[in-house]
DNA sequence: ATATTAAGCTAATCCGAATTAGCCAAGGGA
DNA sequence: TCCCTTGGCTAATTCGGATTAGCTTAATAT
């Protein structure tokens, strides 16, 4: 019944792994257990289908953008939690941003896909920018603006901050998702970056 | 007579752009001002022409990981050059390194080839992680080694330093790759990067 | 000078993978 | 009960693109 679902949770799978061109039609349909001229019921063709994951993944990006706050609150216009933000809280937040990254499927999937397809046309391109970069480096930037504000962190661009707090966090990612046996090493690598830039960010009492 | 060259540069800037799976032998053939049948005479396979290209890149490896040195000099067993490292010539040196990277016809379609094919293989994986991370970080955790030593910078984990240097700088080379239009506004913000790295983590006299 | 090789071409061939045709069973509403 | 839709199947069909066959010319070597 949720077949049409499926095609497309198999279809994302597997472009992930070996990039739209190089997967079969059949091979998307033997991983939802049916023959290839089968998935013709329910999509026209596999342009459409991979169409679909694209359309899925624009409506998720905003689901994922508010991820991103691993606090639970909604909105960071709230400037009161990250006042007394501690070296701990940023650390939790990073991993845990990692964490969520690397291991949600759908998140992965998607980022490896955008990865192999990012060259193929302009709107992945700048989808795939967009999602990894200006969204969290803006997010970031606007919470260490507040951190600064708050007199927490030295005073320091927020933007290069972000940039310094962030691109560590996804070289590893991207590294994980390229060597998976390498993420206990680089997960460790990631603590100390994160220690480190806060010891170097943060304001002596 | 070197068109067993000029194919393979034809063939390295189309699998750049579109990936290897969606580049026909005929466009190759064409862009080198032949007929496809015609490259059989130079190559067995489509493939072996994508193998000839991956065999020059490990070749050309050395030369790039040398060229990493931005100074001119062959090694930093020589640690004179780093006693007395100036903001400038951090900035020279990583903006020199960012402008090779993003510049050289050679070193960007590498890049991007391998940005697509990296999860095709595992040979490619490994060699994409050791030419963008393992070799860089470990050029310059070594210098920044160094330069702690001297007592140019507070003293802090090299790898981490490094990571922090380097991440970002080529976070920003691969949104230049994907979208060249922002090159402009992201020099620049590469450039506070590096400023702001090295005021960070200059040692006050 | 002639034989041989190199490197190009056109015209097949071949093959694999997407798509279409057309049949069938199950379900569910009139 | 009967029709009609849904979603599956097998067996074509199609088609594009890699590769091969076989010819031709130009250079090179003996």
């Amino acid at each position: 019944m949720n077949t049409k679902k499926r095609i497309l949770d198999a279809a994302l799978t597997l472009f992930s792994e070996k990039g739209y061109a190089n997967v079969f039609v059949a091979e998307i349909a033997e991983a939802v257990g049916i023959k290839a001229p089968s998935l013709y019921k329910h999509y026209k063709s596999k342009r459409e289908i991979f169409n679909a994951i694209l359309d899925e993944m624009k409506k998720s990006y905003d689901n994922q953008a508010s991820s991103l706050n691993m606090n639970g609150n909604d909105s960071i216009t709230d400037a009161k939690i990250f006042s007394k933000i501690s070296q701990d809280d940023l650390v939790k937040m990073g991993i845990g941003l990692f964490m969520y990254f690397l291991n949600d499927d759908y998140a992965q999937k998607f980022r490896k896909m955008l990865t192999i397809e990012q060259f193929s046309n302009k709107e992945l391109a700048e989808l795939f920018s967009k999602q990894y970069y200006d969204a969290p480096i803006s997010y970031q930037s606007a919470m260490f603006a507040m951190l600064t504000a708050n007199c927490v962190l030295t005073d320091n661009n927020p933007d290069v901050m972000a940039l310094q707090f962030y691109a560590p966090i996804f070289m590893i990612l991207t590294i994980c998702d390229r060597e998976p046996h390498r993420e206990t090493e680089l997960t460790a690598l990631l603590e100390k970056h994160i220690r480190q830039f806060s010891k170097i960010y943060s304001r002596g009492e």
